[in-house]
Parts: structure tokens; C-alpha cells; sequence
DNA sequence: TTGGTTGTTGAGCGATCATTCATAAACTTG
DNA sequence: CAAGTTTATGAATGATCGCTCAACAACCAA
């Protein structure tokens, strides 16, 4: 009976998230939001509730993509060190590319320090996940320490935090826009600290 | 003959400074830098030019300041290194303390990420200020080379470089408002890495 | 005092902000 | 086709945006 929707949601949320990624919440405006979804103000508010709305929404969906990434790329690695390790050298290269994302800093990162102090439910969103994925970190170095990769001392969730500022860091030092040579340098840099986590043999 | 400005510049531009550090630039409204500057919209307008050159203006007292304080912490300090791990350590010290600051995270990342794809002035203007300490950097760590802390074939613009991805994600994860505790674990960590680099002796 | 100069004021400018809603269009079912 | 239901549209809303300027107030030199 109904007249279906005419527009595939999943692809509006990934404009909208390219669009808050370069420009930050304040900086996008509903113009902007409308031009970039494609969509008419009644449809967007119809679908998403508020320009809030369509930012958390947003802001899931990227931390959901950015999870699975981690994921899949853990997954090509027997040693979880050696994973972690190439996971900061592919940021560093990503970041390298030109045109490779819609900015090179990480959107949840520029949302915490954006609405830290001007929007409350966005700043807690932004926590909530960023703990989430200093989570997945300790998880993952807890299972470095239980195959002995790393000492068995060794406070993981301390680590995963180490390794998380590591990110925000590198992607944050990537928005100045440096050469692939220098990043790349960073990368391995920030790979190399992990190595004086790992135990002796 | 004139009648002489009622206000004090640099008190004005200081409340500014608090209030962007807060809120950022598309944060904080005309009429919220009224009200935290104590100034009606003219009188602005007449000393500043613009908002934009109001939070100029800001962001370049601001950059000063931090410089200033690096020179007094680093004379307090024979060994440089010593210094450098030690300034880590009070950055994650002072992020720790409530209300001891507008905000945790540095307001030229803040602005560097807010404006990136925003207002180029501004963003050029972050990128430059950056650039100034991360030569800071490189200079302090070519005097420890030539003193022989560190390793003399270290490339220090590239470990400048490190260092202040370090702060970058130092402040940046001070932002996700963790216990004491962890700031200051994460600023010990971040100090050992410095650790590495000195020459074994 | 008075004249000249500069600083301060705040109402108000056009533009843009996020948002709404009456209307029109599109689709399914009977 | 017609009836019924949902979506799409975009002009229009009040609020707020950054900013201006004519009028006034405060000061100094003469």
C-alpha cells in the first residue's frame, strides 16, 4: 500500500559521514547536509529526526566501519603485535594518500574535541565508543600477553591506551598534512615503541 | 586629545583564548565573546577587525604563551631529555586537574582539525604556529645530540616530529576525561619512550 | 570652557541557521 | 481505475548568525 522510500539510507548516512568528517558538526549546515544527501530537508528530518540525529547516526556508522576494519586486518595476522604494529604503518600510508578519506584526522576524535564543551549527548557518543575501542585494544593485547608475545606483567588496558593516543596522535599530526615520507617515518616509529613491549627471546 | 580605550587588550584577548579553547571557532557566538569579553559588538569590531581576527589574534597569544612556557620549564633542566620527559609528565599532570585549564586538548590541534576543511586562514595559521614547535622541538634535540644524550646519527626533526604526536595524543585522549591516574601513567609512558633514544652509557 | 578627536554603545542590518508543514507525487491494494 | 497510504517537496518559520553605523560619551589641548 505504501509508496516505498526512494532513496537507499545506508548510502545517505555515508555522505553524511563524509561531509561531518571534512566539516565538523558546526561546520556543516543543514544546506550543506541537504546538497550532500541529495535530500530535501522534510525527507532528511523525516528519516533521521535532527541534524543531531543524522550525526549520531553518522558518527555509529563510522565507528561500526572503522571496528570491522580492525577486525579484518587483525585477522591477517598470526602474531597480534606484529598485526598491531602494521595497523599503525597502514594508518600512517592511508593518511599518506591524497583523496584516500574525506579527511585524514579521525572523525571521532574531532568530534570529542569539538563537542566536549558545546554539545553534551554528541561528547558522551564520542566517549562511549572511543572506550569501546580501547576495549577491543586491551583485548587484543591481552591475548598478545596470553601467547607470550608480550610480558606477562603487562597492564594491557594501560597499553591499549598508550597504543589508542599512539592513533590519535599520528592521524592528528596527518591533518598538518606532512609528506608520505615523513608519516610513513611516524608510523614506523609509533610500530617501533610496541617492540619494546614485546618480551626478549 | 582621544579619549583613552576603557578596556585592557590583553585581558580581553585572554577571555578570548578561554572562551575559543572551550568552544572552538564555529562554537562560540558574536554573542558569547560580548559577553565573556565584557565588550559591545563595536567596540569589538574596532580592535579585532573581524571574528575571525579576534580568534587570530587568540590562537597567536596562545601559541606564545605555550612557547614561553616550554623556554621556563626546559631552564630549570640540565639534561634536555630529562626536561622533555619531565614536560610530558606535566602536561598529563595538568590535564589531570580539574578547572586548571579551559580544556585539555591543545586549542592549535583544535583548531587545526575544526578548520581543515573550513576556513583555510585559520588552518594555515595552525599549520604554521605547529610547525614553529615542532622546530622547538628539533632544536632542543640537536642540543642534546651535541651534548651527547642521545644518538648521534638521531634524525631530531623526525623525533621532534614523535614528540609532539605524543602531546598531540596526549592531550587529545586528556580530553576523554580520564581518572589521574591514568594521565599520569599514560605520561610516564609516553616520557619511556624518550628512554629508548637516549645513548646507553 | 570649548573644540576636536577618539571610544563606546546597542538597535538593527541582511544573511543564514535548523526546522516545520501544507501540498503534491508515487506507489499498492481492491 | 479508484481508494488509501506513505513519501517527497520546498516555501516559509522564528531564531540567531556576524557585523555596521549613527548617535552619544569621554577625554585632552588650547
Amino acid at each position: 500500500m505504501p509508496r516505498p522510500p526512494s532513496y537507499d539510507r545506508e548510502a545517505a548516512l555515508a555522505k553524511a559521514v563524509s561531509l561531518f568528517w571534512q566539516k565538523g558538526y558546526h561546520g556543516s549546515s543543514m544546506k550543506q547536509i541537504e546538497q550532500a544527501l541529495d535530500m530535501r530537508p522534510g525527507s532528511i528530518y523525516a528519516t533521521f529526526g535532527s541534524k543531531d540525529g543524522l550525526f549520531s547516526e553518522a558518527l555509529a556508522n563510522y565507528a561500526q566501519q572503522g571496528g570491522a576494519d580492525l577486525s579484518e586486518h587483525m585477522a591477517g595476522y598470526d602474531s597480534i603485535v606484529a598485526g598491531l604494529q602494521a595497523y599503525l604503518r597502514e594508518i600512517a600510508g592511508s593518511c599518506a594518500d591524497t583523496d584516500c578519506a574525506p579527511a585524514r584526522a579521525c572523525l571521532i576524535v574531532k568530534t570529542l574535541l569539538e563537542a566536549s564543551n558545546t554539545n553534551p549527548a554528541l561528547y558522551s557518543q564520542a566517549q562511549s565508543v572511543l572506550a569501546a575501542i580501547e576495549t577491543s585494544f586491551a583485548e587484543l593485547l591481552e591475548s598478545a600477553r596470553n601467547q607470550g608475545e608480550i610480558a606477562a606483567q603487562t597492564d594491557c588496558r594501560r597499553l591499549a591506551r598508550l597504543l589508542q593516543s599512539q592513533i590519535m596522535g599520528l592521524r592528528a599530526m596527518a591533518e598538518r598534512n606532512p609528506s608520505a615520507a615523513e608519516l610513513e617515518q611516524l608510523g614506523d616509529d609509533m610500530a617501533a615503541i610496541l617492540e619494546s613491549y614485546k618480551v626478549r627471546n
